[in-house]
DNA sequence: TTATCTATGTGTGTTGGCGCACAGACCTGA
DNA sequence: TCAGGTCTGTGCGCCAACACACATAGATAA
């Protein structure tokens, strides 16, 4: 077996994952008292004002109800790790403003992003799947809210032909589209596209021009060393498409980098545009 | 946009997609007359003599025979086409010692596996997800039978919770572990050792040492120029552990290979063998 | 203030795979 | 038997990304 690039541990928390897990449960969507209990459950029913992650907003009024006590708002910090390869998966998270990447590790020290979650998506298709472990890790990139739910709930409901059922089914395709042409895009585009493509995918999901991010971390993300991120991060800074410093980027030019950034990305945004779509 | 490397269309069969689309349905499961039919229907509740598709044999056998009018025999040639990006999906293939590709295009030209399937699964999961396209193209890369069952059919099955439906859900998860997983590999691996981890994955599906291969197709398949496969695989003939000429492949050494191979040949192939032996 | 840590910037040399351009060997059909 | 297509072998220059080695600057806390 031989190793094109044995690339060490780079950073603390990309590889020896703080399990700390700090979540905040925020309060179960029905609210403590009658009133507030009902103004929420009006509202929720009409605009989700509280939970805004799309896939579970795609769902009929009704499901989403019998749903809603099932899910716990909580906050997750950056850098956090929700799962870990041959983890047993506890809970499924559906973002609203935080980002869940999904890493394939390479004998937990390379790292390649293999699927990045928003608001479009959830964590743990697998436990859908009826399987409770994956071999990728999931780590928390954007922080933010997000809901969850007991993975045995989504078990049990996933035995049931429910809109649920059917929505899991199409966000799952979704996924392993998501997937295939990334592997096709980190095969084949030079880091610069791939770079910019990757911004812009967590731009949309952030819902700020602000984010939190090390050049390190993306290294980690693309599969790459952290020197060959600063080269390009430089060039798209000296571009005035981005600006960085000391682990937070700010998105100047959004049209500039969807320029220099590959096709992949109006493939991968529109794939998941159309299963939120109902197509 | 910038390509790192615009490789063009190599090859007629792999890009202007051989349509033909030759199949030759055999006969429905159930023979012509009653006396063969019965033998057919005996014989396959007990040992599945004829339809060899691992997937489909874990099924419990009422399901199998419920199934069983639905199933086609059909056998693929070498380089067919089974679907193409953005193709409506009309059938899901089982094969039995055919083995498919799944593979991302860039632009019709540049071509990367992302799956492959042999015995141990189906094409086309995509359906099942309700989604009846899918943006890869599935690619007959080795030549043989398999059962091919309507879309339809399956999307029908799909609304039920059956034992199918739990043992699809299982393989969809493999199918994803696989995509992620090859997908780390072809980003951290040589290219020596991806290949022999490609020709052990073949050489586990096609039930033979010798299978029909040129050097065109496996850079294909792995995503690299034809001269970098030249370049690779001689060092394996030089090695003694495959001799080939002229499209045909033949394993000489298996064990060898093994060990030319990265991990993640034995990582890909635990996982599918746990999801059928229902772990 | 100073020491330390974390993040970024840069340089040198190496290498795996690309682009291109052939040459030779084998196969098949006119 | 000869021509044209299909595989395979190989050499050369090039480049993107690697490994390794530092330098520097902003943040943080004693």
């Amino acid at each position: 077996m031989y190793l094109r690039n044995s690339r060490k541990s780079q950073s603390a928390y990309l590889n020896f994952a703080v399990r700390i897990t700090v979540l905040f449960p925020v309060v179960n969507c029905p609210g403590h008292d009658a009133t507030e209990a009902k103004r929420i459950a009006v509202q929720s029913a009409k605009q989700e004002p509280l939970i805004t992650n799309r896939l579970l907003a795609a769902l009929p009024p009704k499901e989403y109800q019998r749903l809603l006590p099932e899910l716990e708002r909580v906050t997750l910090t950056f850098a956090e790790v929700i799962y870990e390869p041959g983890d047993k998966i506890r809970h499924v998270y559906f973002p609203s403003d935080s980002v869940v990447s999904l890493l394939a590790t390479e004998n937990h020290h390379a790292l390649l992003e293999v699927g990045m979650i928003g608001n479009e998506g959830m964590t743990g298709v697998s436990v859908f799947m009826g399987v409770d472990t994956s071999r990728t890790r999931a780590l928390v990139q954007g922080a933010g809210a997000a809901v969850r739910m007991k993975s045995a709930v989504l078990r049990d409901e996933a035995n049931q032909v429910s809109s649920l059922h059917r929505l899991l089914h199409r966000y799952t395709h979704s996924l392993l589209t998501q997937m295939s042409l990334s592997s096709g895009c980190n095969r084949f585009h030079t880091l610069n596209s791939r770079l910019a493509r990757w911004l812009l995918m967590t731009h949309d999901r952030v819902g700020s021009d602000e984010f939190r991010l090390t050049q390190e971390f993306m290294s980690s993300m693309l599969g790459v060393r952290r020197e060959g991120i600063n080269k390009v991060a430089g060039h798209l800074q000296r571009e005035k498409l981005i600006s960085y410093s000391r682990g937070h980027v700010m998105v100047l030019n959004r049209r500039g980098l969807e320029k220099v950034s590959c096709d992949c990305y109006r493939t991968i945004r529109a794939e998941s545009e159309s299963l939120l779509n109902g197509g």
